[in-house]
DNA sequence: CTTTTAATGTAATATCGTAACAGTTTAACT
DNA sequence: AGTTAAACTGTTACGATATTACATTAAAAG
């Protein structure tokens, strides 16, 4: 027996606008930053708006490159430690696989995500089956082992690249 | 309903003795070539032997470390190409998470793998079960995905770690 | 208003991985 | 065997990714 929810997953369209996302993602950031008492900084906003504006993943050096003021480009630690920031608050994700970044799109709701990474296009779509990560949850300890991360990378073609040849 | 087969799991316990299975490896390795037509250099073997030896993961410059003759250090791309072979023969993983290799344990059979890492111990355990990759498959089409490969990595605490506090 | 915690600036360096190309070995085919 | 094509090796250099360390500054908490 299967169950019938529909299967949340975003993967940008061609068509899609980035700006409404970015302003709901950088709005979220806020709040949670107000919620939990951290700040919110210069930097981190700016990290995380390069990553939002962007549904490609991208490296941290992609991201500094974009950093630089004035023609002075900022250390790579710099990038790094925002990163990390944005991370552990579950508004920007990290693709083992393309050390790159994208950002969270299913910021607040509970979720475990897995990432459809288009070889073609090189979009990222975010799924979020709990039919997955339930059964990697229930296979896991049934072979002894306690979860406490999971990392689903899921590497092939997208809809509109299949469609498009 | 739930699959009753046995969930085929290989966690590699602390007794484990590696020269039985570094033997086994090698020997697949050799008649996975011959069967393939492709050469089992000596740079190959002794890549396979240096990871089939360790259940940790390796990083490519720990195995270059291994590979020292007379005191002098290969050069990296000696290591990544054996790696690269290694690899496509399926005999070797790759752990994406941590820039690491580790042995097959199940070489031959059909199989997709999902990966163990402890944490504590740093062992890695290969988890084939056909349950997940076949829900992962089934929800990224379901999602409008086509899929190519799949990277599952799971951290955690294995069984061994968790008995002994 | 001072203490202490968090964030920043800066430099250096560690770690991981690849490109390019000349030279050598092996396999395959006359 | 001798020739050719393909695969593998040696070597150098470099590119890409990420962290450490430590001095300084800014913000929050008391």
């Amino acid at each position: 027996m299967e169950d019938m929810e529909a299967l949340p997953v975003r993967f940008p369209s061609r068509q899609h606008n980035h700006s409404s996302c970015v302003n709901k993602l950088l709005g979220d950031a806020e709040e949670e930053c107000r919620r939990q008492k951290l700040r919110f900084t210069e930097h981190r906003r700016k990290v995380l708006e390069i990553i939002a504006s962007s549904h490609k993943p991208l490296g941290a050096y992609d991201i500094l490159e974009q950093m630089k003021f004035s023609g002075k480009r900022q250390a790579p630690v710099v990038a790094y430690r925002a990163l990390d920031f944005l991370i552990n608050l579950g508004l920007v994700h990290r693709l083992n696989s393309l050390n790159a970044f994208v950002a969270c799109m299913a910021v607040g709701e509970v979720h475990t995500a897995q990432f459809l990474i288009c070889r073609q296009c090189k979009n990222v779509g975010e799924l979020n089956s709990n039919r997955v990560s339930e059964r990697i949850e229930k296979d896991a300890v049934e072979a002894g082992f306690q979860v406490d991360q999971q990392l689903v990378e899921i590497i092939g073609i997208c809809y509109e690249c299949a469609e498009s040849g």
